[in-house]
RNA sequence: GAGGGGGUGCCGGAGUGGUCAAACGGGCUGGGUUCAGGACCCAGUAGCUUAGUGCUUGCGCGGGUUCGAACCCCGUCCCCCUCACCA
């Protein structure tokens, strides 16, 4: 075998090569005629090493973008950096130094990994977002959001996570209330004054445009919706026993109305206090509050503690709908949403449970058939659906038949309004932390609070900080904070909170389009030449947060009229984790593959080929060494193809396959990666590669074999780029194969050389589908593909020797000498299998004798049958035998 | 509880009505090559059986539709993920 490549080595040539011909560069859309195709990869937070997950990512989407290219696409491939963020200050409160130092250091770091690997971005375009020509425009956006009363501060109970010293927003709570950045952190309620864009205000939108990502995965859209959580419902007008108020209770089954027997009340509802004050009731109903707000705590760390608690408030409300008089309660497993007001019945199992456990009065309105059942007997809620009872004019209905017309009913009455709830809240965008962009607002005692002027843009973070004082490092400058009033010119306080770093991933993707521009965020028909996103690629995890803020700020910046597209991501691709001894590669398991070492060792190729091919994208993805080994004897393998090939003088008998095999390649791996099933279009290329190596080891037939290296190199190089250019200049051509045009198949050479291979003898007396495909082709020329057609002859020449000798050496070497040498492989096994028992040798040539007679007999009714030449031909390999079911006695047919 | 995705060989993982004992890769076994290891090449890898063949079983479990099912339908069990006292 030849010596291996150094597949390494032969990396950093060709990126060298690459980066001095410029050779990945988008082309200004205005001018080119070329179809644009936008590929995107999550943007990384720059932490200084590229680990598995990211590897995956940028093969991905390199592939594609490659693909793409080579389809004569002009491709928008870029890359940046999300470079604001806690851990580059937490480092920088740690060690000493500003995060802008940490920032770009790391930068440099991620960089020089992403470009061993050989992706293929237009690197002119790049951009950090911690760089003031970024968050100038964060900051610009910001006030275009509050001229219009989109970013609004308030005050309220909102999510603080100690570790990170900082306010989150709703969607970086996760799990069981914990902070998305510390999952053993415990995240807090804290009451305060904070910045919040109006995400509501979209939130029909967001939701209705779920349904035009027909190329999202369900999974993200469902979760989108989940969180969206609309609801279609109606508040119930509950008069308060005794007075002229009522209490809104929002439900989305009215239906249940006539077996509500008490109401109940978040214990955070203003309300509670103000209704038991007076009351006999008052003194316990303040002491399970209290119990509930300290419970709520114990709660979120103890999946099981959900007991429900609560108090009778001493108060009634009248059930509109009969005027009984009903009691309030207070209870822990209400919560503020809606009103903070519920009302209760039978047919809920948490009420349910609640009332048994106080011993309320409950009461059943549906049953299966409609007849009373009685729910004091009951052992749990009746959550079924079914024909209403005593329920006055409903009587009878099925319930869910019932639910609109009730809906509208007791709207008309005044008994209640109709009311559509989210369950989406308004994102809360400030940070009380200092690497992020600055929030552009100035507090002045006499104008209040003031935007900052666009011409004063950026409000830029200080060079120098006191990170180790604790808290806000920002509020620590002077220089920074005393500032004046744009409006009245007397001294005033800037904002200290900076943005959430959701900001700036919510629209770099349209700064991609257009980065270098210092006159607007972007150019608006520039964008809109590359804009939606084509394909965009990145982990699950930011199924919900980043990807419904980056659709909220596109339909913002529509309306700001700055682009002409309701959403961002036209095609969205979510990745697997990297998995290794079946569980997630992290540091604190310990069971991390570094990608440096890999490409140290292998090559980026042989990393990117066996991360393409170990999984569908998105799939987990078990990391495996030896698979990594066989990528790269798989690239060892291709890299040995070209050489000492054996040229013939024309073509081959084994033409029609090879270039049926190479056309089938090329249309499968074609499709496969359009449909970013790269690891389905590895395997055609593994086959194909096979097919190829077989060919070459009898002579080649020169014009079909340049072609299918032509092809084969083309296909691979997505995936292989750098051992691909030094094939395709092996080959003599001095351009790059990766901007090489992409192979176009012929689907009448994939037909031509099995047009039909069938299951034949007794298929043309009994299988209908036989004689029906047939019927369907005219044929010019039949093939018979038979297994082994030389054992007839074989028999016969057996007998004849076992008449003469007895000795096993001769009679081999006498059917060695014979034409049938050429099966010498088989031939060595079946004699001595022959020998051990010649009794059956009779038998054994009866058999073949009748096999060869079949044949001839099918030869002639097919020929007659489809008036055409029908010829016997031996069928090269087992393999290829198999594949056209070519057997003893059960030949194949191959109809042209 | 609601929603989403799954259960295929020793393993990863294709296949969604016939050409399926099941692509492609890995592993393992045997053979070749080699001083040896690696690499490379060939064959085998459900059970029984033959010199070649063939038969049976088989794609979580049970049933159904069909001439025919890993694939369609019904039931059932299990696994993973997301959201969750949202009324």
């Amino acid at each position: 075998m030849a010596e291996r490549l150094n597949l390494k080595e032969l990396s950093v040539k060709w990126q060298a090569k690459w980066a001095a011909a410029e050779l990945f560069k988008t082309e200004d859309p205005l001018t080119s005629a070329k179809e644009t195709y936008y590929c995107l990869e999550m943007y990384p937070y720059p932490s200084g090493y590229l680990h598995m997950g990211h590897v995956r990512n940028y093969s991905l989407g390199d592939v594609k973008a490659r693909f793409e290219r080579m389809k004569g696409k002009n491709v928008l491939y870029p890359m940046g950096y999300d470079s604001f963020g806690l851990p580059a200050e937490n480092a920088a409160i740690q060690d000493g130094g500003h995060p802008h130092d940490v920032t770009e250091k790391n930068i440099d770091g991620i960089k020089q990994q992403q470009k061993l690997m050989g992706i293929s971005y237009d690197w002119s375009r790049e951009f950090a977002t911690s760089h003031p020509d970024y968050y100038i425009w964060n900051q610009w956006f910001f006030l275009k959001m509050f001229g219009k009363g989109l970013a609004y501060k308030k005050g309220g109970l909102v999510n603080w996570c100690p570790k990170c010293n900082t306010v989150l927003a709703n969607e970086q709570v996760i799990g069981d209330g914990v902070c998305w950045r510390h999952e053993d952190t415990e995240v807090e309620q804290k009451e305060l004054e904070q910045w919040y864009l109006k995400i509501t205000d979209y939130a029909d939108e967001l939701l209705a445009d779920i349904d035009k990502l027909e190329h999202w995965p369900d999974r993200v859209r469902t979760m989108q919706r989940n969180w969206i959580g609309r609801s279609e419902g109606i508040d119930i007008h509950f008069p308060l026993d005794g007075t002229d108020k009522i209490l809104p209770a929002y439900t989305t089954r009215c239906d249940t109305i006539y077996s509500v027997t008490f109401v109940v009340i978040a214990p955070e509802h203003p309300l509670v206090m103000e209704l038991c004050k007076g009351t006999p009731q008052e003194e316990e109903v303040k002491r399970v509050v209290k119990e509930i707000r300290k419970q709520t705590e114990i709660e979120r760390t103890s999946p099981e503690g959900k007991d429900k608690i609560g108090a009778f408030l001493g108060r009634y409300a009248i059930n509109p709908v009969n005027g009984e008089k009903i009691p309030i309660w207070v209870a822990n497993f209400v919560m503020m949403y809606g009103t903070g007001i519920v009302m209760a019945d039978a047919h809920d199992q948490r009420d349910f449970e609640f009332a048994q456990k106080y011993d309320i009065p409950l009461k059943f309105v549906i049953s299966d058939d409609g007849l009373p059942i009685d729910a004091s007997k009951a052992s749990r809620a009746y959550l079924n659906d079914g024909t209403l009872f005593d329920s006055g004019e409903w009587s009878g209905m099925n319930n869910r038949e019932a639910l609109p017309e009730m809906t509208d009913w007791l709207e008309k009455k005044k008994w209640g309004e109709k009311q559509v709830n989210f369950k989406l809240r308004d994102w809360l965008i400030s940070r009380q932390r200092f690497w992020g962009t600055p929030i552009p607002i100035i507090y002045c005692d006499d104008c209040g609070t003031v935007p900052v002027p666009e011409k004063d843009l950026p409000i830029e973070l200080p060079k120098q900080a006191d990170f180790q004082a604790g808290g806000n490092p920002l509020a620590t400058v002077e220089e920074f904070v005393n500032t004046t009033c744009p409006t009245c010119g007397k001294a005033a306080k800037r904002e200290t909170d900076t943005m959430d770093t959701f900001v700036d991933s919510s629209w770099y993707f349209l700064r991609f389009c257009d980065p270098g521009n210092a006159k607007e965020a972007f150019n608006k028909k520039i964008t809109e030449k590359f804009m939606p996103v084509d394909q965009y690629i990145g982990g699950i995890e930011h199924a919900v947060l980043h990807l419904l803020y980056a659709r909220f700020f596109t339909k913002v910046a529509r309306d700001l009229k700055m682009i002409d597209v309701d959403e961002p991501f036209a095609r969205l691709l979510t990745l697997g984790m990297v998995t290794k001894d079946g569980a997630k590669m992290s540091k604190s398991i310990g069971n991390t593959v570094d990608p440096g070492e890999i490409i140290d060792k292998f090559g980026p190729d042989t990393a990117r080929l066996f991360i393409l091919f170990a999984a569908l994208p998105d799939k987990e993805l078990e990391w495996s060494d030896q698979g990594v080994e066989a990528s790269h004897r798989f690239l060892q393998r291709v890299a040995a193809l070209p050489n000492e090939v054996t040229y013939a003088d024309g073509p081959t008998k084994h033409d029609t396959y090879v270039q049926s095999k190479l056309h089938s390649a090329i249309k499968g791996v074609t499709t496969e990666f359009e449909n970013l099933r790269h690891s389905m279009a590895i395997q055609h290329l593994m086959e194909l590669v096979g097919v190829l190596q077989k060919y070459k080891e009898g002579e080649v037939h020169k014009s079909l074999w340049d072609d299918a290296l032509e092809a084969l190199i083309k296909m691979l190089s997505p995936v292989a780029p750098h051992l691909c250019e030094e094939l395709w200049a092996g080959l003599g051509h001095d351009s790059f194969v990766s901007v090489a045009s992409w192979p176009v198949h012929d689907e009448e050479k994939i037909n031509k050389h099995a047009e039909a291979a069938i299951e034949a003898v007794d298929a043309l007396e009994t299988d209908i589908r036989t004689v029906l495909n047939l019927a369907n082709i005219t044929p010019k020329k039949i093939t018979l593909f038979v297994a082994e057609p030389w054992k007839f002859d074989f028999a016969l020449l057996m007998k004849e020797q076992l008449e003469q000798t007895a000795d096993p050496k001769e009679i081999l070497s006498a059917i060695m000498s014979s034409p049938l040498k050429q099966y010498g492989q088989q031939i060595t096994k079946l004699v001595p299998a022959i020998l051990k028992d010649r009794s059956k040798l009779p038998e054994y040539l009866m058999q073949q004798e009748e096999e060869s007679k079949l044949y001839e007999s099918f030869t002639q009714e097919l020929g007659e049958r489809f008036n055409c030449d029908v010829i016997v031909e031996q069928a090269a390999d087992s393999k290829e035998a198999k594949a056209k079911q070519a057997m003893p006695g059960k030949p194949a047919i191959l109809v042209a």
